[in-house]
DNA sequence: TTGAAAGCGCTAACAT
DNA sequence: ATGTTAGCGCTTTCAA
């Protein structure tokens, strides 16, 4: 009906100038709150604005001033707790500061997470999250051309800045706390492919510390393609028909493990007495399953909170650590027992 | 170290037309797509372009060509599955198109939304996602001025594009599978604040059937304020020491409901035959509760996916269904039963 | 404290 | 098919 409406001229910068009778550059100096301006031509610019209805083109002040005030963050998805809530921790840090967040999925994958990130630069953005360590060989390569502060989550890296925590030390832990307990069939319920660096680090973790105990991982029990809770169940039928069925599992995740638990109830299988179940970040249903998880406490929002301060800091000029340590910490529930005799 | 390196002047398309000897605007085509390009000097300038690390400058382009190829959202939180699986599956689709996502949270805040939809229109959003269908009075007015399609989501509005459900249908199918399983005695664990529209709405349902009923909701029993499954599990015990116990409870999310049922369990209720217990939308762990949860599917990643499409259709110039629905089903299970005698 | 004016890097007529 | 050029709407010297 009014789809034909002619598309008003947006109101802009200088008419807004013209109205309150000033120069564009008093304009340009109330918005950006330079203190240089006299309070009554203030009033007037911000009158004016109020009149007009006016919106600022963040397009153009981007382009003049060489600063977009957005960040971008790249992650592998949305869809899982374990992404979705350092994301919503870290925009609201960097909300309070003006900022806007420029969000894009890498789909666990490398190619894809360099081209997200060169959209990203294409848009300015002031700022850039990463999650993990592991990046596509360009990617550096490109922030160098285009120098702006980035932070790398949910790992540690000696050579750049990250906020995380060291995968292999905390998967470790986890096998320790089941080794104590005499386990000695293992198996791995994992969900991402190869290019998932905390990952890999766990697993590779968790087959040192098999070997150092004189163990190892049979390969029919490393499943790593696992997303979804009930992946892992199907997963954990898969695992207790095979060759070598675990007395203890170890999951990619909370769910995973609940997932695998559903699976061994199926099975009339008792936790923990016949099976052992482990868990990754303490979602907050885990304490609360009918067999309380045993995990590694992760403090998720905490990382998104991290990376917003480190890079927030390092936009302002001031100095921040490059390296900030989550340390998860070893949750013992009842999902854990000694091994069945 | 490298810390004082002047920054290298951004390689611009006017370096890439110089160096592949045309011109910029020839540079633009290329880039842009057109097919009127001769394929020799295509192929020139992408070689430019690759040589000298090209970027484009997003912000320049936005400004020359009043699109900015963002869309930009604003939900309450991504905190809870409910907001961030649309999201993930939104941008998902946005992107396949070329789109990157610009990302606001409202947090379940009217005022709030507004200030970060009139943010995102500074950016130049071209399409604007929000939830629910109750806005700030000014939002309408803003989108007026800036005329970009906008879709709401989890909402039905006669008014405006919308793709979502009927919540107070939704919420009264929940209420007649419980009143003709008997019960009599209510209450309902609900996490938002007043403008939260759906589940206004779904109280409202809920209200409206009991008193068809010949019942209605005592006030201590309408909690209002529980966001977390803890929340959820503290009010069922100040509702199960309260004046009027329920004999079932309805729960604004599948979270909370898991939280109702743990606090019931501490109390060494049976489930369902001492108390039933139902939850919303079907979070994957629903079914695999100890007490499988009776709730209404609701398709999460689908009313993201719809959104996007409305967009994308409309931002095409294509015709768009302006509702689209997405019936909530619901789904018996364990968690409810016969009212106890 | 203020204004004039020169860009920022691109696109889109328009001309050829 | 390609080049010329005039903006897009702001910020930022530089002068006054």
């Amino acid at each position: 009906m009014m789809a034909d409406k002619i598309t008003p001229a947006r109101v802009s910068l200088e008419d807004v100038a013209r109205l309150s009778g000033v120069s564009t550059a008093t304009v340009s100096r109330v918005l950006n709150g330079s203190a240089i301006v006299r309070e009554s031509r203030k009033t007037a610019v911000e009158k004016a604005c109020k009149e007009l209805g006016y919106v600022i083109n963040r397009a153009a002040r981007t382009l003049a001033s060489r600063k977009s005030m957005t960040i971008g963050a790249v992650v592998p998805t949305l869809a899982i707790e374990t992404f979705s809530r350092p994301i919503d921790a870290f925009q609201k840090i960097i909300h309070q500061q003006g900022y806007t967040l420029l969000l894009a999925n890498s789909d666990f994958d490398m190619d894809t997470e360099l081209n997200e990130v060169n959209k990203l630069l294409e848009y300015g953005v002031d700022a850039l999250m990463l999650v993990g360590h592991t990046h596509h060989p360009q990617l550096w390569k490109r922030l160098q051309q285009h120098p702006i502060p980035c932070i790398q989550t949910f790992s540690i890296d000696p050579q750049r800045p990250a906020v995380g925590y060291d995968s292999i030390l905390a998967s470790q832990q986890l096998l320790q706390h089941l080794l104590a307990l005499k386990h000695r069939h293992f198996a791995v319920i994992f969900g991402s492919p190869p290019s998932n660096d905390r990952l890999s680090e766990r697993l590779e973790g968790i087959r040192q510390g098999l070997q150092h105990a004189g163990l190892s991982l049979a390969a029919e029990n490393c499943i790593e393609n696992a997303f979804t809770m009930n992946d892992a169940r199907q997963a954990m039928f898969r695992l207790l028909d095979g060759p070598q069925p675990p007395t203890a599992v170890i999951c990619g995740n909370d769910l995973l493990a609940f997932g695998a638990m559903r699976a061994a109830k199926e099975r009339y299988l008792r936790i923990p007495n016949d099976i052992s179940i482990t868990g990754f970040n303490d979602y907050e249903f885990a304490e609360h399953l009918e067999h309380p998880l045993t995990t590694m406490r992760v403090d998720l929002a905490g990382i998104g909170r991290l990376a917003a301060s480190y890079l927030l800091a390092t936009l302002n000029g001031h100095p921040a650590e490059s390296l900030s340590c989550v340390t998860p910490q070893l949750i013992i529930r009842g999902s854990t027992g000694s091994a069945p005799q």
